[in-house]
Parts: structure tokens; C-alpha cells; sequence
DNA sequence: TGTTCTACGTGTATCGTTCTACGTTTTTCA
DNA sequence: TGAAAAACGTAGAACGATACACGTAGAACA
């Protein structure tokens, strides 16, 4: 029914021509876009129907210039691990009921390329940003955090003020695992965590493993292997501890792919898991749950990180100044890769 | 060392300034950033020059209002298929050395939020959209190509003129599947495909799947069950097939992951893979690999495939407008979730 | 009836960039 | 050496929505 016609940039309905079409001023027509102060019912109604008529949307770019985009921008450390996609849905949950739109961009775990994605959507004008697993410095937090509302999920800085956080107690959430495995009667436990540019995450996991093991008397069988993100370099991480020679009899894995990785050494090494080797993970995401996988894990609530990340940065939007840090206690769900009774 | 300090909105530099400090008009400043012709290159130097000391960025809004936003909008179906990491892997190399950005967004598998992602790309002022898995009718993806350059993954419409579309020969993958279990012994071969809104890469992988029993001459073995995306309902699919009267001794997965749940369903009710029943999957995923999995699987090149799509969508924005359909040949990676004979 | 207040509408300057149309300088070639 | 063409640079008008500052009508109060 375009009977609009006018439109001259590609056939897109303007404000204008709502505005002429209900008979009311154009920035009326703005008022009633951004449900602001100073509308009547009889106005609104009118407005939007025209609206509905002529198939209007609002233009981002042009909002952008003087106002919001209505856009939160999400940056994923990548897109292999599936515990992003829990996040997403706490993200998505939240946003329902809102005009919101989230835009992904990924920062492949290094503070450089999260930089440049973090940097582009600030050109984007994003009205806020929420950063999972970022790598940078706090200082580099506080200078987005000048520009753009901003949460970070998984980054521990408890007295960061310019920036709010969400996280789970990675520190517990490791002594969880340390407790779990001396129970089940492993002892030489080993950590694998990864290689790279330091996350405060993994550093409040490794310190809650050694909390851990010098809470049961083996401070001496600490050992942290770290080994980067690639599976051949994990591989060989891994053959290195299984083969050296004080073979640890578990292995704690900073995450769950890294976990089933390492399941599939030891077993192509002829480890049996859990009897020879048992091994944890960390996110407990879907893949811990297949039979032949059975991994246990530590889960966080991705779901609920991801809400509670949306409702801070929107209220950061709006206006909230004083900084919140939101914390979620981890749960350990044990499966049969630490079973060794049964095993 | 920021001494522009005139910057009104939120400490940004203009083109403005740039163009004041290179002692240049404001549009010299835009040929640079857009390699526009009729620039010299000592000119071109002296505001790159100021551009790096004054810590320019060109605003995407305000570039939006009149030329482009340099950014690509790629909708994924979901966040839990490790295969999307591959095309986006390929994207990324493909914008390397461009100016371009790629903002992701998820269609969760439905034509509705699938439709709303991609208006508010196209709100967004996106120079280019690439559609992962695309489940909308021909005429929404011609609305969509009317508007901004488009480029369909994983969509087979081989006539589609407005649009681009990237692929693996979906069906060919199928048969080669088909003939590989034929091969190793296997007869009544069932297929699991997914449940929802018609796809054309499912109906062609359906299509392979029935042109290659009927080729074998089981055309009367033929069985494709159908089950949503969620593991309650994949569990209970499997254990239809796998406890019915007629007892499959192979099945097809669509795509990895739900076969890793298959085989996972299997060894629970007590089946051996690949003794009592093979188990295929589809897209090669890192997963496959691990040897508690070690999952026969079809590799379609996803990383080629995002840069292919990248190019595609490039050369539109660039003035192409002929059609271009990418077709990459599938190969199937054979492991031990189909070898009879070692079992 | 007049005054003040409040609720609601409106006109328009403005945001930062692109790009057209034109002006000026340099090069080419007979 | 002169004319034409090529190369390069500039001014300033858009683009679409926002939000400020103002205008107006009606209610409340005395």
C-alpha cells in the first residue's frame, strides 16, 4: 500500500511524512518515536498510525546524530565456545520488551582486535557495551567507560567505578572443582588454563585451584600448565602432562571443550577416564551432558550473566552513575569423568 | 596528545579539525578517508598525518546520513554451531585489509526475528547483509535485496536474480553420506533432519538422502524423522528410531552436534557405535574429532565460504549486479562412528 | 474576571559527513 | 608558445532525526 510514493532515498518513509500524513509537527512525531514527556493519547494513536500506514522506521544514522542509536553492542571472545550462546539468551530475554537491538562483533581473546571492535562500535554510536571476557587493562575499561556505558561479564575488578561487572566466584567455582576431585580420591591434580594475554577470570580460577590444593595438604602437586586456544597446542599441552613424569591422575580444564580435548588425548594415550585420569571442566555448557562425554563441570548461569549484564548497561543509558558489581555463585554438577567408585 | 580540546561532543574529533590542523578544506579530508579520486599523495600524507595526531575516526552515523557506514551486517541461525565460527573465520580474513566492519546478529532458525534482525541492519544503514541458513520465502529476500546488497549462505535458489548465494552442494553431500554407509554395510539408514520452517539446504540434504537409498536400492528403507533444535525433542526422536519396530543401523544427523547427541542416546539405550548403529553427521566440526566422538562427518569449507560470501557482497556494494552463485563440492572425513569393520 | 501554573505542541538550529558543481593549477601536445 | 585537457582543490548544500526554546490552551485558585 506504499501509497507514500515521495520517499526519495530508496523509497524509505521519512518522519515528515508521518509528521504530514497525521496532520502534527515533526518533532511530535519524534516524541511520540521516543516516548517522551508531553504527548497526548489522541496524539500517540494518531501518530501511530501512520506510522503502521506508511511502514515507517526510524532511521539509525540519523538518530545517532543528535541522539541514540538504540543499539548495544556484544563482544564475544569467539564463537566456538557454545557458553556464549547461553549469555545470548539472557541477552535476548532481557531485551524483549524493549527497542533495543544487539549487534555481536567477536575480539578472538586479544586485547588488540577487542580494541578495534570495541572502538568501531563506539563509531557506530552503540548506546552502551557489554564486553565478555575481556583481556584489557583496566585503564583501557575506564577510557570506553568515558565514552559509552559499559558492563564487563566475566572480569573481576571489584573496585572498578567507571564500569559495572558480572561475574560468577571463578575463585569458588575452582575450589569447588579442588574439593570435588579430593573427595572422589584424586590427588595429584593438575590445571590446565590458557595461554595468552592475562583475564582476571582465569587468574581467579587458578587461585582458587591453589587455595584449593593447599587447603588439602598437596601444595606440593600445584601445577598449572597454560596452553592457548588451538587444539594442536592443546594436544600437546596436554601429552606433556599426561606423559611427564609425575602424571597427574586429574586434570582440571579452564573450560569445557578444552575438557572433552583433553578427554580425547588420554584416551587415545589409553587413559581410561575417570579411573586413570578424571577430568573437569568449566561452564557446564550442552556438550557435558552426552553420554560419551559426561564431563564434569562448573556451571555459572550464562543466562542469568547475560540478564543481568543487559539490565545494568540499560540502566547505565539511563542514567545510573554509582557503579554495581554483580556477583553469581558457581555449582559444580558432577558427571562420570569424576566418578572413579563407579568407574 | 588530544590538543584539539575544542571537540564539543564527547571529546570526538571532527572532520572539521582535521581538516583545520592539515590546513585543508573539510571535504579534502573525506577524499582521503574514502580513497576518493583527485587526491595527491603529499596531500593525502598531511591529513593522514593529522588524522593519527588528533586520533581521528570518521562517525558512522554521520557518514550513514550521506554515503556509507562501512559495515556488514552477517545474521547467524544460532550461537551453539561451532560451523558458524568457521564462516565467520573466513569473513574476517576477507575484510583484513578492507575498511569494513561486520556486525553479527541471530536469527534463532525463524523467519520472524530473522525478519527483524535484518530490518534493523537495514535501519542500521548496513552496506551489505549475508544471511547464514536463511529460512524466508524467495519474494522477503528479494524485498530485502531491493534495499541493500545481499548475499544468501546456505540458501538454495539457484534462479534468484536480486541476490547471491554461497552453498555447498547440500545435495551431493547427502549421497556421498548415503554411499558411504551403503559401503561399510549399513542398510536401513535413517535420517534426522530438522523440524521448523522450511530450509532448502535441509530439503536438499533430504533429497541426496532419498536419491542415494533409491540408488542402493533401498528406496524402500527410506525414513527421515524430524525434530526440533532442542535436546528433549532430539533425545526423543532418536529413541523413536532407535526403539521402534523397525531399528535403523545407521542415521544421518543434519549437523554434528544433534548426532553427537544421537550417539549419546544410542550408548544410553545400550547400542554400540558403529557396531549396532553408524551415526553421520554434517559440517565437519572441530568436535567430531575428539576420539570419544571421532564422528563421521561432511566438511562443506565453511571458512571459504564466509570469504567467498564477503567477496560477493563486496563486489555488490562495489556496482556488481549480476547474479553469481557459489557451489563448493562437499568431502566426506570418514571416522570410526562408521567403521564396521574395526568395531 | 484576572493571574499563575501546568500540560501539551511546534518551529527550527544542529549533529558530522558526503558529494556536486565549479574554480584553479598543472600537464600535454602540436 | 598557446590551447585544450587533465588533475586537483574548495565551498556549501544536503541527509533525517533530535531537542531546545518557545507558544498556547485550559485548569486552578482567589
Amino acid at each position: 500500500m506504499a501509497q507514500a510514493g515521495e520517499g526519495r532515498r530508496n523509497g524509505r518513509v521519512t518522519i515528515r511524512e508521518v509528521a504530514e500524513d497525521a496532520g502534527v509537527s515533526v518533532a511530535a512525531v519524534s516524541k511520540v518515536l521516543r516516548d517522551a514527556y508531553g504527548v497526548s493519547d489522541a496524539l500517540r494513536a494518531k501518530v501511530r498510525a501512520s506510522m503502521d500506514k506508511l511502514g515507517y522506521r526510524p532511521l539509525a544514522s540519523a538518530r545517532g546524530m543528535r541522539g541514540q542509536t538504540y543499539t548495544l553492542g556484544l563482544v564475544l571472545p569467539d564463537l566456538r565456545n557454545p557458553f556464549f550462546a547461553d549469555i545470548m539468551t539472557g541477552v535476548n530475554n532481557a531485551l524483549e520488551r524493549t527497542q533495543y537491538q544487539v549487534m555481536m562483533g567477536i575480539s578472538a581473546s586479544t586485547a588488540k582486535l577487542e580494541t578495534g571492535v570495541v572502538d568501531s562500535m563506539i563509531d557506530r554510536q552503540m548506546d552502551g557495551i557489554i564486553l565478555i571476557g575481556s583481556t584489557e587493562t583496566r585503564e583501557s575499561l575506564n577510557t570506553i567507560a568515558a565514552k559509552k556505558p559499559l558492563v564487563a561479564i566475566g572480569h573481576h575488578d571489584p573496585s572498578a567505578e567507571a564500569f559495572d561487572t558480572v561475574n560468577n566466584n571463578d575463585q569458588q567455582g575452582a575450589l569447588l572443582v579442588v574439593r570435588h576431585l579430593v573427595a572422589a580420591g584424586y590427588r595429584d591434580i593438575a590445571m590446565l588454563s590458557l595461554q595468552g594475554e592475562p583475564s582476571s577470570i582465569l587468574s581467579e580460577r587458578e587461585m582458587g585451584y591453589r587455595r584449593g590444593m593447599i587447603e588439602a595438604g598437596l601444595g606440593g602437586a600445584i601445577n598449572i600448565a597454560h596452553s592457548p586456544q588451538i587444539m594442536r597446542d592443546v594436544q600437546f599441552a596436554t601429552r606433556r602432562l599426561l606423559q611427564g613424569p609425575k602424571r597427574p591422575d586429574a586434570i582440571f580444564c579452564w573450560t569445557d571443550f578444552i575438557a572433552l580435548e583433553v578427554i580425547s588425548v588420554a584416551t587415545e594415550l589409553g587413559l581410561r577416564v575417570p579411573q586413570d585420569v578424571g577430568i573437569v571442566g568449566y561452564d557446564n555448557t550442552m556438550y557435558c551432558d552426552f553420554a560419551q562425554n559426561s564431563l564434569t563441570s562448573i556451571d555459572q548461569s550464562g543466562e542469568l550473566l547475560g540478564l543481568q549484564a543487559t539490565r545494568l548497561v540499560i540502566e547505565r543509558i539511563n542514567g545510573r552513575t554509582e557503579v554495581e558489581h554483580f556477583v553469581v555463585p558457581p555449582r559444580l554438577v558432577a558427571r562420570r569423568s569424576t566418578s572413579r567408585k563407579e568407574g
